[in-house]
DNA sequence: ATTTAATTGACAGTATACTGACAATATGGC
DNA sequence: GCCATATTGTCAGTATACTGTCAATTAAAT
């Protein structure tokens, strides 16, 4: 075998390499969102926000934040957006001055059931071309990872139980 | 069975999204690219950019974001940090007045050759809390599915064969 | 050759992401 | 009650991403 040899870079540093096809897989699905919700005025991100605030009435950005597991400062601008849109409000917490709650408007409850279709036209695009055994164990695959993998990201998540009482015991 | 109920959104609109999953994935593997390479000053596109400007010397940034599916605008910022970090030089092409070409530096040659244990340790690290077999599984539909959804994406990757040409036919 | 098309790099504008900091506020130990 | 600490929302700074536009330049059409 050849041994003092320096290793030829190869294009295949890049393209077998996880990171790179989660990279191209990520951006391949936002893709298909924007293009099958381009009706709404709604993003991914902004998507997953306002089914969880559907879900969590009154949560506020710091819960939300754990819940999807998306950055914190990420989401005030999220937040702001969906504001300027009227699709939420952000109401003062009676008993912590810090704290604002987040509830949908008519309009975000409607837009969110209006888009439903389309989300889930977009989230089988990804996966069609794959046949449907694979389609299943690659999700099942995927969902493991992240899972297993959760505490490697910079945000976590915090499932919804783990939260319920985050402001009485921590 | 009930009929007429309007169907209650769930957390499950977002966490079995493939969408969601494929975002949350990215942000784990950037998170673990960060970690294992914070000794160098490099990125997971600047990385992946200064891989390709090694194997396709003399590349311009038109020709380098078709071969990483990278956005053409994004690259004009990455290829300047590039220049900043003396990683790469630019040179305007004789024959082109538009093309300025894309060279390695002795410093990014030597990043280049530093970095790719920890990187191999980061790509590693994504997929570790797999099973080796499905790790294989993962990376196999991964591939596949990127690759049939290529064009799907807003820059579909073009193989180097595909613009090897470029410059004469098209 | 002259008009038309396409290409290249650049730029402005918007939207995620992350880091690190900060003031206001709340909570804990004592 | 007081002080150290933690939390909340916010902000500034950097780095991807994408859209759309533009001037300079080149290639193609005729």
């Amino acid at each position: 075998m050849p041994s003092s040899k320096p290793t030829p870079v190869t294009m295949d540093a890049v393209y077998t390499a996880p990171g790179y096809l989660f990279r191209r897989m990520q951006q391949i699905a936002v893709a298909l969102f924007i293009e099958e919700c381009k009706a709404f005025d709604l993003t991914p991100v902004q998507y997953a926000a306002l089914v969880t605030i559907s879900t969590h009435p009154g949560i506020d950005a710091t819960r939300l934040s754990a819940v999807i597991a998306f950055d914190r400062s990420t989401l005030g601008n999220v937040i702001e957006r969906l504001q300027a849109k009227e699709y939420i409000v952000r109401k003062p917490a009676p008993e912590d001055k810090r704290v604002k709650l987040l509830y949908l408007t008519k309009a975000g409850a409607a837009v969110l059931g209006d888009i439903m279709p389309s989300v889930d036209k977009a989230q089988a695009r990804m996966l069609q071309p794959l046949k449907p055994a694979d389609r299943k164990t690659l999700l099942s695959l995927l969902t493991q990872l992240v899972d297993l993998n959760n505490e490697s990201s910079r945000v976590p998540l915090r499932a919804e139980d783990a939260l319920e009482h985050l402001g009485r015991s921590g």
